[in-house]
DNA sequence: TGTCGGTATTAACTTTTGTTAGAAATTCAT
DNA sequence: ATGAATTTCTAACAAAAGTTAATACCGACA
């Protein structure tokens, strides 16, 4: 169940089949199914425990009061979200689905045990919670200094490579699950926009996007272009090696 | 030494006098002075142990290739940076001063001891974290949501607050020592439309801002005119009441 | 006290992005 | 398959924000 926990995991440092198997175990407890656009965790909500994202995409947002939504990051399998937010009392912002999601709830008991029985587990999930910040410290680049054409090429090429270190991606090709309008409310842009920059995106031959499915023709070409740079990431060797077209 | 920490901290649990002491100890045990507009970390480096800001104002920010900056995050008196970062690797961005800063440098082992012996403090110093990821969520809405004016505006209202929040504050007056390109590499606008935005917020009697002294007329109108709602800052009740003229 | 360098301010103009509205395409439920 | 509802795409126009450049201000310091 927690594969692409795992998965992810690894690239930071290799767990023991101990490991993998408490994690396994954490996350076959109690599962959840939430279909599409609707949501998990709502603004106001006293969160305990983790949730783990075992399938589907998921989304952190924000609601002004005159209805404008900002995105404040995407949940993808292998994701966990909530780590300790019980600290904070009520939740400062919702978690909404974008596809249907099957959810791990990992009750604070059963996280407790696994982070003091398994220092490299423990270390690990701190790692994840780490670079779930950085993450949303480069979004705050990225809207803040580039371009419509940027903007979205980078979040691309950040939603590919985080697919690719799960394992979730085909050659040069993953699933988009976003709506165009999702897609603005991410970048700060109107929906409009978004389109016209797809579209220059398209134009200049670096992605293909038909259906809910991504592809990136020349990876090395758009990070270069939209100045991706994954060190925020924090994936390791691996995780740069992003010009390999692994069938 | 820790005074703006343990102020902040005790707006979420207060703490034993035994607490108090291992954090002021621990804020002796070795300190820095760097000058005003100086790097404190640079990207890339492998940090260890934790920083403390004791006096004066720091940011986090992200250069781009072609020299465009964002400021990531203001570091005030009492904040905390780099917590566990040393799990990351390098440094994924870098830190400088604003005005003159006066740092603590927390060493690893004496951070280890002060979690380890003293769980209400640990608890905290998690809160800490928390919130800090939480304000790099509102950022993000900020920048990618709100107009230049609301931007602007809602900035101001959380370096108030915070600063508010550990005393620092006279009145409706607080320091504000950025230069309005600094302000603009903050909120993703350019200097130019900085400037013209604050006379705005001048013109409609909101602000005084002269020299590098803020002034906030009617805070509680200028958090509504900016959307500007301080849960996310999750500092109890004491936080909310922003009505309040304490002379 | 006057000069220098950075900072703030303003104006004129350009570019980017948003808005509105409608048509075309696609998806979904029945 | 068929109609309804989203979603995508376009165009025309409006508004917001960026750029450039010149001037005014202000504080540090010789």
């Amino acid at each position: 169940m927690a594969e692409f926990l795992i998965r992810k995991l690894e690239h930071f440092t290799s767990l023991s089949s101990d490991d993998k198997h408490a994690l396994d175990q954490a996350s076959r407890q109690r599962t959840r199914r939430i279909r599409s656009r609707d949501d998990i965790v709502h603004e106001g909500d006293l969160p305990q425990g983790v949730n783990l994202i075992l399938d589907g995409w998921a989304c952190r947002y924000k609601t002004l009061e005159d209805g404008r939504r900002q995105i404040i990051a995407y949940l993808l399998p292998g994701d966990l979200c909530d780590h300790n937010a019980s600290i904070l009392g009520e939740m400062d912002h919702s978690i909404g689905t974008v596809t249907a999601v099957t959810l791990a709830e990992i009750p604070p008991e059963t996280m407790r045990q696994l982070t003091a029985g398994h220092a490299r587990l423990s270390q690990a999930l701190c790692w994840e919670a780490l670079v779930t910040a950085a993450i949303q410290r480069e979004w705050t680049v990225n809207i803040g200094q580039r371009t419509a054409f940027e903007r979205l090429g980078h979040l691309l090429c950040e939603l590919y490579v985080r697919l690719r270190a799960v394992g979730l991606t085909q050659g040069t090709t993953c699933e988009l699950p976003l709506t165009q309008a999702e897609i603005a409310d991410t970048i700060g842009l109107s929906v409009v926009h978004v389109n016209r920059t797809l579209q220059e995106l398209r134009s200049v031959g670096l992605i293909s996007l038909r259906g809910r499915e991504l592809t990136i023709h020349r990876l090395e070409a758009l990070q270069r272009a939209v100045q991706f740079n994954p060190n925020y990431l924090h994936l390791g060797r691996e995780g740069r090696h992003l010009d390999s077209n692994e069938a």
